[in-house]
DNA sequence: CGCCGAGTGTGCAAAATTGAACAGAGTTTA
DNA sequence: TAAACTCTGTTCAATTTTGCACACTCGGCG
């Protein structure tokens, strides 16, 4: 129908690149969140998590918006099958169970520290009267709000699109989030095949598989061990065709 | 690990159930937005879209937020490779083409017109201004992207967990939203299998056939003409196995 | 040392999905 | 009316994906 102008990144068009709702005399306000939220609640429910443990789980009931200070935790989700799937892993200074606010009685994943992480717990009704009276906390919320929802939307369009290899391929590369210059990155460790396979959306015996493909290809390398570089060259495998 | 409590709501948890903020004091806002909006634009942005007609073209340059007063809006993605996929449909009083906000300067998808609709064309700057400014503004629109991320996170785990067929009846029975008591609802006409397909992520083939299935099984009804009925049964389908 | 256990590399048959083709029904259009 | 067009039903071979199975490596650890 109408021309066909550039294509979706499939790679994601967001991963730190901090996008920030720019106020009215165009100053960004990314700092003071954590900042204030933390001399909002005066320490009180600052939490430690150790690695592995469960911070929600599918089908608690749902009463807190929590606040990654720092450190890594993963939503996943079992289905009915018993199958599992990793929704989304989130790093340093992100909310997640934020669905509550919209009307969720009970949380749709569980969620669980991958690293150690420092969590805020935020009750629903102080995060609604926060959203309402403090100055700037709901436009921050807000760019949280759009920055999950645009990556929610590439997952979806990259399901919708693409073979599992070609998802593996993607994954990979948002996990090696690379910085500004540097052609290859180190994924975090402590993610097996399994993982990826949940992400993906695939089974394990096909990420071996495409593991290896790319690992002779020179994309990507790793040994038994944790560790997993890749190069940015496992971009092609996406572009291909 | 963590016991294995209730499962996601395969079909979509907010249908048109109007999630919105509840303020402090418990009092709930949704209906001044629209016409609040209204007010502010005072009729110079106010549109009407024909049938077919589009708002705005994957490629293009990304610099308003747009409002549906009124009609059905769809949104849709087209890769690489020549495929379509249609990412959401939506109603009134709905936004779409947010991700501005966030910082994308092209527009991700296709915006079209799907039924006569009534829109309003908010700049990015204004928006941005009354997102800062207007009291209440922020915390509706917030209401707003709680709902599409938790719509668009139910899609991704319908992708990762279900099989086209599956996927299929979600969306028939999503696209025939029930009232309270009914347990047969019509599916807008204009809506043909091409675009289920695309919905759904698979080919017209398969619709075709399952379709054809679902029928003989009494769950759905239709002929050659735009009429669909949908049975409340089909959700059978899912929940099967 | 020898026995786990976790994570990986393969192989394979069954199942699901794709992609393309063609026929027919029902329409609009010239 | 005839041609053009849209939409649906239905093939079918090729490809992709699933679900298992089993062997193998590598670390701890009793």
């Amino acid at each position: 129908m109408t021309s066909q102008h550039n294509h979706p990144k499939v790679v994601g068009a967001n991963g730190k690149s901090k996008p920030a709702l720019t106020t009215a005399n165009g100053k960004t306000q990314d700092i003071n969140w954590a900042a204030f939220l933390g001399g909002i609640l005066r320490g009180k429910t600052v939490l430690e998590y150790a690695v592995n443990r469960t911070v929600f789980a599918q089908g608690d009931p749902a009463d807190s918006v929590w606040y990654l200070k720092h450190g890594e935790v993963k939503l996943a989700v079992t289905s009915q099958q018993g199958k599992e799937a990793i929704v989304s892993i989130l790093g340093d200074n992100e909310f997640f169970g934020e669905g509550c606010l919209a009307g969720q009685l009970l949380r749709i994943s569980t969620a669980s520290a991958v690293t150690e992480c420092t969590l805020y717990r935020v009750e629903k009704a102080l995060m609604v009267r926060l959203l309402h009276e403090e100055h700037g906390i709901a436009e921050l919320f807000i760019t949280h709000l759009l920055s999950r929802n645009t990556r929610f939307e590439e997952d979806l369009v990259d399901q919708l699109f693409n073979s599992s290899e070609k998802r593996l391929a993607r994954i990979l590369l948002l996990l090696a989030h690379f910085g500004k210059e540097s052609r290859i990155e180190t994924v975090h460790p402590g993610i097996n095949q399994e993982h990826l396979a949940q992400m993906v959306g695939t089974t394990r015996s096909r990420v071996s598989h495409f593991m290896n493909k790319f690992r002779t290809l020179g994309f990507i390398d790793y040994a038994g061990n944790g560790a997993l570089t890749v190069n940015n060259g496992l971009l092609s495998v996406i572009l291909s065709e």
